[in-house]
DNA sequence: CCCTCAAACTAGCGGTGTAAGTTTTAGTCC
DNA sequence: GGACTAAAACTTACACCGCTAGTTTGAGGG
C-alpha cells in the first residue's frame, strides 16, 4: 500500500490506541506490530509519526497526566488545594495503573508534567513556603500519589488463605484484600493524605506563620 | 559443555549477579542471555534453576526486601518503629532504584515481603490500631516509600535550563535539582514521612486513645 | 506539469524468552 | 560395583521484538 488518499495514523490516535492497549494488556504487552495491528496498520508505519516506541510511551503517559486538575492553586488555600490535586492526580493516575511505572520516573520533558510541577511549586512559593521546602512538598506529594497508584496495595495480595495461613501469623485475612481492592486503596489513600496535610500545616505553623482559618470542607475520601 | 564436575550456577550466583547487571545498566537491559554470559554459561542454562525470567526477578526482589530491619516493632513505639522501618525501607530501595518498578507492584508470594507485611501490621495491631486503619497506614508508608524510591524526584529533571525557561516560569532553578538528588530526595522523604507520623499520631488520640510519651529521638534524617 | 514530500509498504537484522532434545556427570540402590 | 535416575550444562530452533533501509505511490506546491 502506498502513500493512502485518507492518512490512516494520527498522533493522537496512536496515543489512544496505545492506552487502551496497556490499559486491557499491560505495559509489557504492548508492542509496536501488536499496536500497529490494532490500528490496522504494519508495525514499522508507527516510525512515520514516531521516533521510537519510547516517544510513542512518553506520549501516552503525557496524555494520562494532562487530565490532571492543577487549577486548584489558583484559586484556594494552599491546604485546600494540595488536597483537590493529590486527589485529581490520584484519580488520573488510578485510572490507568499499568503506564503508572513509566509515568513514575518523572516529568523529563513531558508538558504536562512540567506544567504540574510549575503549577505545584508556584501555588506552594506563592502561599509562603520557602522555595525549597516547596520543592519537597511537591516531591512528597508526588511520592504518596505515585506510590498509591503503582502498586495498588491491595491487588498485591494473592487470593490464596493457605499462602499466609502457614507462615504469616497476622496476615490470615490478607487473602480477602484482593475483594476489596477499592476500598482499601482508597481508605488508605485518604488516610495518608489527610496525615500529611495535617503534619504539613503543623510545619507550616512552625516556621512559616500562623496559618489562615479554611473554610470548612468535607473531610478528603 | 554436559554436566560439569562443579555446578556452575546456584540460585544465589544468579540472584546476586542479575542484580549487579540491574543496577548497573536498569531493569530493561537484563536479558537471560546477558545475565547467562555475566555467569560464564550459555542462556538457556538459567532453566535449570530457575523456571521463567520472572522467577528470577522475584528472587532479586526478595533479596532486596530482605535487607530491610524490622525488628524496631517488636521493641519500640508503633511511632518510632514505624520512622525506623520507613526509613530502613527507603534505604533498602533506593540502594537499589532500578529494582522499584519491579518490587512496588505487590508482595505476591515473595517471603520477605509477606514477612515484613506480617510485622508491620503485627505491630501496629498490637499497638492499638483497629486492623481496618493498621491495613491503611501499612498501606499509606508503602505508597510513600516506594513512590519516593521509584522516582527519584530530582533525578525526573532535566539539566537542561532552556527547557524550562521557555514555558514554566516557576521552573527556572529546576534544571538545577540533578545536581543536588541526594539532598532534595531526602529532604523530601523525612519532610513527608514527619508529616505523616505527626497526622497520625493525632489520628491515633482521636479515635483509639492518648499516646504514651516518646521518649525524645533525633529528627529522622 | 513536475517535483518533492509524506505515509504507507516489504524485507531483514540482531536480540529476546523459552521450549525441546542431547550429552555427560553425580549420586543412589541392589 | 554396575545399572538407573536425576541434574546441569549444552545446541538448536521458534516466534516475537524494536528498528533500519529502501520502495511505492498519492498529495500538494511551484
Amino acid at each position: 500500500m502506498p502513500r493512502p488518499r485518507q492518512a490512516l495514523l494520527t498522533r493522537d490516535r496512536i496515543v489512544a490506541t496505545a492506552l487502551a492497549l496497556i490499559d486491557a494488556d499491560g505495559l509489557a504487552a504492548l508492542s509496536t506490530r501488536r499496536l500497529a495491528a490494532a490500528l490496522g496498520v504494519q508495525g514499522p508505519s508507527l516510525y512515520n509519526h514516531f521516533a521510537t516506541k519510547d516517544a510513542i510511551l512518553d506520549a501516552v503517559a503525557d496524555s494520562v497526566t494532562a487530565t490532571v486538575d492543577t487549577g486548584f492553586f489558583a484559586r484556594l488555600d494552599w491546604r485546600a488545594a494540595l488536597r483537590r490535586w493529590a486527589w485529581s492526580y490520584r484519580e488520573a493516575l488510578a485510572a490507568h495503573p499499568n503506564v503508572v511505572p513509566y509515568l513514575a520516573q518523572g516529568p523529563g520533558r513531558r508538558p504536562a508534567a512540567l506544567a504540574m510541577a510549575d503549577a505545584v511549586y508556584g501555588g506552594l512559593v506563592r502561599a509562603g513556603w520557602p522555595p525549597a521546602r516547596a520543592t519537597h512538598i511537591g516531591a512528597a506529594l508526588r511520592y504518596f500519589v505515585a506510590g498509591s497508584a503503582l502498586g495498588s496495595f491491595a491487588r498485591g495480595f494473592v487470593e490464596d488463605p493457605e499462602l499466609y495461613a502457614a507462615h504469616y501469623p497476622h496476615l490470615t485475612q490478607a487473602h480477602r484484600l484482593a475483594g476489596h481492592q477499592r476500598s482499601v486503596d482508597e481508605g488508605a489513600f485518604a488516610l495518608g493524605l489527610d496525615a500529611l496535610l495535617h503534619g504539613l500545616a503543623a510545619e507550616y505553623e512552625r516556621t512559616v506563620g500562623p496559618l489562615a482559618p479554611l473554610e470548612p470542607i468535607e473531610p478528603s475520601g
